[in-house]
DNA sequence: AGATTTAGTGTCCCAACGACACTTATAGTA
DNA sequence: TACTATAAGTGTCGTTGGGACACTAAATCT
């Protein structure tokens, strides 16, 4: 392996995607299988090939597919961290990514990568992440919570149809507190943004209208505030 | 495992600097002095220089400064532009700032650019701007729009004190449409983010009341919505 | 002194939403 | 079959923020 030295700064990409299993938030990582950091958890990310990403948002999406064979249902940029301390290799610029998908397990049996791995949020802080990762996820998460009170992202936590008790845990646990059923239905009512199908049973209850976004329909562009 | 070899793509910073000059909203542009587009109005920006910048912030600033000879009172990343299309000599990915200024005139005799000037938002049609510089100015025109609606961000197109009057004048141009100078007042109260100084007349009227930012308050984390 | 202009207030109404009680539908179980 | 638990969904009150707009206040101009 060659050690590089950059007159220009490396730039990278890095995701954060989050996913909600068992009432709780997980991050994707993956550990490192190279200096720096080697056999650090860290965030799926890498560097541009020109050859194959058309632009950024392709080369995050790239990198997530090849390092943890997972595609996010939503994808937006979060910000570029950058400064010559936060590698070790010397200055470097990256643009992280924020990402969200319906939880789905990971087989580990990735090439170039040692093990994929969801991590509870809660978790996180007891291990060291590589590079300022945990400074970037931290921002992932604020970003999250921000735009669960305002829009309907947190749909893309869920399946393409799904209850509102689905979504209101998905809200809840994004959030770290409850929110009222009624109000969910009136923003689901006001966004106009899904349609209803048939039912659908759960545990010893009354059975829930399914809703489904309607085709064509651009999810971040309704705004209404939510507990702020 | 094999260590590829890339083609890196050029990464620079552009900055999209707007202040209200004459009830318009203006964009600063300089003129480039170099091919690719040589002699076409651009977006002031350049590439990091690992020696001076301690990080992307710091370059759009030095960046700013040295084309232009203005300081942002505001500057934010606005989004990342890449892809192999938008610069003519390859591969390039730029991430815009956004920044907000008092207005102040610009003497064009800076070193390695021929020409700085403000332009109008509403004449910039008029142009043929340097690569993708009219997409990213779009963007971070709707950006400040945005923010306009939600966010005290404006008061950084005002001198450090201001009346209501010119917030609402300001605020008015940004959007384009005119605001309620009451609801506006609620809105300065509400937030918690000004304090009050002496007096100060205005063209034949009334005299108005100087407002001022509280110090070390963080004018982003006010949230209210205004003629949504 | 009166007209004009801008600053600031008082008040009505409506929309959004938190809160919360109430009704409805389903599964489980006695 | 009835009773109970549980989750889905509705009705409605009260609060809050803000649009609309008329009104008062203070300054300049003629």
């Amino acid at each position: 392996m060659t050690e590089q030295h950059f007159t220009l700064p490396l730039f990278t990409v890095d995701n954060v995607m989050f996913a909600i299993d068992n009432a709780k938030l997980n991050v994707l990582l993956v550990k490192r299988a190279a200096e720096p950091y080697n056999n650090y958890w860290s965030l799926p990310g890498g560097v541009v090939d020109v050859t194959l990403d058309k632009d950024v948002e392709a080369c995050a999406m790239r990198k997530l597919q090849q390092k943890t064979g997972l595609t996010p249902a939503y994808l937006e940029q979060l910000e570029v961290f950058s400064g010559p301390d936060r590698d070790p290799r010397g200055y470097s610029i990256s643009l992280a990514f924020f990402a969200l998908l319906p939880y789905t397990p990971v087989s580990s049996n990735i090439n170039s990568v040692s093990h994929v791995s969801w991590w509870p949020l809660d978790q996180l802080h007891q291990l060291t992440l590589a590079f300022d990762h945990q400074h970037i996820i931290h921002h992932a998460h604020q970003r999250l919570q921000q735009k669960a009170l305002y829009s309907m992202l947190p749909v893309f936590c869920l399946p393409s149809t799904f209850t509102v008790g689905q979504l209101k845990t998905v809200i809840e646990t994004i959030l770290g507190k409850e929110i009222q059923r009624k109000s969910l239905m009136r923003r689901i009512e006001a966004s106009n943004m899904f349609t209803l199908t048939e039912q659908k049973q759960h545990s010893g209850g009354r059975q829930a209208q399914l809703y489904q976004l309607k085709p064509g329909v651009n999810i971040t562009h309704f705004n209404r505030n939510m507990g702020a």
